[in-house]
RNA sequence: GUGGGUGUAGCUCAGUUGGUUAGAGCACCAGGUUGUGGCCCUGGGGGUCGAGGGUUCAAAUCCCUUCACUCACCCCA
């Protein structure tokens, strides 16, 4: 017996749900080219071994892997940032710097709860090619301005760097093999407050003495400065580096005039990910607690996996549910969803192709029409009017006919008038303005 | 993957210490109104009580198994 079910963490989309997605994709795409981004598209499935090793040791397990007919291991994409360097890697020719989005739908086998499914959609960018900071920067002032642009109020960007966290860890004396644990430790400071952090990375012993661990529960402090991290890292190559980024980034951002309480440097953030080598950053918003709804970073090493010469690159993922999911609990949601401008209502089967002739002409007028089609009561044509939200019914029955003329129903209002023929299309567009 | 919570009508949920034909509101359908949605009134349809097994004279209720949903952790969009 067959259940009438899905894959937990899959999820049907109806028409209403739609409309929200479809009204923030359209947004969205706007402002990615105005930035001058370009669409691009990767399929669903790679072979697994395209996929593997670059998420680390959490991200490997939810990988969605099986073997195809041919005995082959495939899997369906995790994100959507490595097959763009799978594809970059097979076309070296493309012109740099490449900007390019792509909103897809990518798999993980994580076990869901709310705001997170195993089926979701992500937006990216990602700008290839090119290894300044103000890319990175960019990524920002674009995750900034759709956000506004979708009306989002209170939504906080964190941003930090792989070389100033690495430049960190050396300074405070933590192993080249202990630095994936100390940045997980790092990464819980939101929930667990510095005294935490510091019980985690001691029960892990990857601090070496007491004075390291002062040093790092001093940085941990919610008032540490940029300022301060570069005076603890100066000398450490990287560390420098890092911070120069920071300041190219942050400046940037002050120039296009992103608000100051929208976005800040915080040393805390670490972002799971493996491969990440330079600035990261991601939003979180503070309700509902669904965790981040944009995150990246950049990845200059990635490519390189895949072909000899290595590429410099950069990426943001926004999260389409996510973005549903804070949109629908502040509100802001859309009722009616229906693009159905006007339904023609049928009385017998004889007036039928008259009604069709009238909806030919109001879709050449640019109007969404829709003819109802079984010769059910006007009760029933009304209701369904009513339930989709359509804000016009036309009325032609046996008595407009003999006169020329048609009723028009605003059902919004609640009011009606008979109208002649002629006069149709202006009554339509009167109503629907 | 680890640990809680919940599964009863399309939806939100009642259902007493196990006790006869399992209820309500909303939604749906029909009528009141033979050409008019929303409000009101009247009536109606709809349930293998998530599934399988067990205990019992008797199970929605107790026990076991399993599936699904949900929350937290891990991790993340």
């Amino acid at each position: 017996m067959i259940t009438a079910q899905i894959p937990k963490g899959f999820r049907d989309f109806l028409p209403e749900k739609m409309a929200v997605r479809q009204k923030i994709i359209s947004q969205m795409i706007a402002v990615f080219e105005s930035f001058g981004f370009d669409p691009l598209d990767t399929p669903c499935l790679e072979y697994a071994e395209t996929l593997e090793g670059k998420y680390g040791e959490e991200g490997e397990k939810l990988i969605y892997r099986f073997e195809d007919r041919g005995g082959r291991m495939v899997a369906l994409r995790y994100d959507l940032t490595i097959p763009l360097s799978r594809v970059i890697a097979m076309h070296p020719t493309i012109t740099k710097p490449f900007k390019r989005y792509q909103i897809a739908p990518v798999w993980r086998a994580d076990k869901p709860q709310k705001g997170r499914f195993r089926e979701f959609y992500q937006c990216d960018i990602d700008i290839v090619g090119c290894d300044s900071a103000y890319a990175d920067a960019e990524l920002i002032i674009i995750t900034f301005e759709v956000l506004h642009t979708l009306g989002f109020q209170s939504f906080n960007m964190r941003i930090n760097n792989r070389k100033v966290l690495n430049a960190f860890a050396k300074k405070s004396g933590i192993a080249d093999e202990a630095i994936a644990l100390f940045l997980r430790a790092l990464d819980k400071l939101d929930k667990i407050g510095p005294d935490g952090v510091m019980q985690e990375m001691r029960t892990n012993s990857i601090v070496p003495g007491k004075e390291q661990e002062k040093k790092i529960l001093q940085m941990l402090h919610a008032e540490t400065t940029l300022d301060d991290i570069a005076e603890y890292v100066r000398g450490v190559l990287e560390g420098d580096e890092g911070i120069s980024e920071m300041h190219s980034i942050l400046s940037s951002l002050a120039a296009h005039g992103v608000p100051a309480e929208n976005y800040q440097f915080d040393l805390s953030l670490a972002r799971g990910l493996d491969y990440y080598t330079g600035p990261i950053f991601e939003t979180v918003v503070r309700e509902p607690s669904i965790g981040s709804i944009t995150g990246g970073g950049r990845y200059d090493n990635l490519i390189g996996l895949y072909t000899k010469q290595p590429v410099a690159a950069t990426g943001t993922s926004f999260g389409l549910e996510r973005l549903v999911t804070v949109l629908e609990e502040t509100g802001k949601e859309n009722r009616q969803y229906t693009k159905t401008q006007v339904l023609i209502t049928v009385f017998d089967s004889t007036l039928m192709n008259n009604n069709l002739i009238i909806a030919k002409n109001l879709r050449q007028a640019g109007i969404h029409t829709e003819v109802y089609f079984s010769q059910h009561k006007l009760k029933k044509q009304l209701t369904y009017a009513s339930n989709r939200s359509i804000p016009i019914v036309l009325i032609l029955g046996p008595d407009e006919l003999q006169e020329k003329k048609i009723t028009l129903r605003n059902m919004q209002k609640g009011l009606q008038e008979t109208i002649p023929h002629d006069d149709l299309i202006k009554a339509v567009k009167k109503h629907l303005a």
